[in-house]
DNA sequence: GATGTTAGTTGCAATAATAAACAAAGTATC
DNA sequence: GATACTTTGTTTATTATTGCAACTAACATC
């Protein structure tokens, strides 16, 4: 009986100069040496309690982050995935702010616009496509949005991440009437985003229960 | 290094007599050998081009059965869910009309309310849950449950599997309005579902171009 | 042919989403 | 230091969507 190459895969993204980016780094191995890729790697049944642990195990290893957000995206497998023969990878995607990525400082970690992405070797073009699938779509209906800010965020930031994710401009009255709905974030007392020059806004954290759940809206936005 | 038990699992759904109802076999090896457990097997690099086909095969071999809507749900893993050792299922989740299940004439093979599972192996009851919940919660805003119909339905007979679902009523109008966004139905040319002392009901089938996708909606229902 | 029952449609009221206008609070300019 | 400018946040008005109730339609049964 022919084996089964089992790894996992993380899709680490981020939302950087307007524009949805992946983590990808230098192979340091056969297949496709040198060459960008996911973060991944095997299995290991003596350590990994299972699969999310690995995801995790192998995200802190290869690029230093404990992501807050990371969840599962799907399993692909097949014979021509991989030259080694009949793989199977069990994928996850976490989202982050830029800042957590930049703050590791790991020269090998480097962020590509998804929509422009060239080379990747394994089906990792189709990987990437699912999760971002899977983000955009989620971001229609839920708070998934709020990984990819920091700590502390005002309301106008959060609505240019979800236009930026659904590409269209939302309608600023819905969008608070939404982020309401859901209920996850608490105003930072008397702490105003100031420096432009126009008026501060009111800076917003995710509420304490909500740091690694969603909330999901009946009828999108 | 310790090895991967790989397989795949699948999750047969169907209504029935007003209930959600999962296809169980009983198991004819160790372990649990005799419990009824979901219909599962291990993936055959040497046969099996990817884990969707290996589902499709293990559905065929062990029911007899060929689904016309077949999605990966999830891998389900770990140390503890398997006693031969550390394992890995990926699930697969089928929607068929209980003919379907009938026709083939399996008797082993047996259907069991979702909401009343007891004594099920491994982590059994854990992916039940998890499938119902998907299919609970994608019928709140796609055309999914059109699959729990046979190939010619009335709108009142599918509006019913909707409630059963969604475990609430649905305003008629709405959901016909729904329906007719959807686009995927087409009436069945003068053919009326008789029978009944009352004004007999449009037969409907599914587009050929839907047979085995979706159809979404913006906001729910 | 009157009655009961479910199918399917129509019109209206209630609700929610969008758009536009306005007010608030800061910086920069002269 | 008044004025203009810019973005935040809210209020009001308009439009679209949804839900309800009443209505008609088409059978079977008695």
């Amino acid at each position: 009986m022919t084996d089964i190459i089992a790894t996992v895969d993380v899709i680490l993204l981020t939302l950087k100069e307007g524009c949805l980016r992946v983590a990808l780094l230098k192979r340091d191995r056969e297949p496709y040496a040198n060459v960008l890729a996911l973060p991944g790697g095997y299995i290991h049944p003596d350590g990994d309690a299972d699969t999310e642990a690995a995801a995790e195990r192998v995200l802190r290893e290869k690029t230093g982050i404990v992501s807050p957000y990371l969840e599962q995206l799907a399993t692909f497998s097949g014979r021509g995935r991989d030259p080694r023969g009949w793989s199977l990878s069990i994928c996850y995607y976490a989202l982050v702010p830029p800042e957590l990525i930049e703050s590791v400082g790991r020269p090998d970690l480097s962020l590509h616009p998804v929509d422009t992405l060239r080379g990747l070797p394994f089906d990792h073009a189709r990987i990437i496509a699912a999760a971002v699938d899977r983000v955009k779509n989620k971001s229609s209906y839920s708070s998934l949005p709020v990984y990819l800010c920091g700590d502390a965020f005002t309301l106008p930031q959060l609505q240019a991440v979800y236009e930026i994710l659904l590409g269209e401009p939302i309608n600023k009255v819905s969008f608070r009437r939404k982020i309401e709905e859901f209920d996850i974030l608490e105003p930072i007392q008397g702490v105003l985003a100031t420096g432009g020059a126009h008026r501060p806004a009111q800076l917003y954290r995710l509420k304490k229960q909500y740091r690694k759940c969603l909330s999901v809206s009946d009828r999108g936005l």
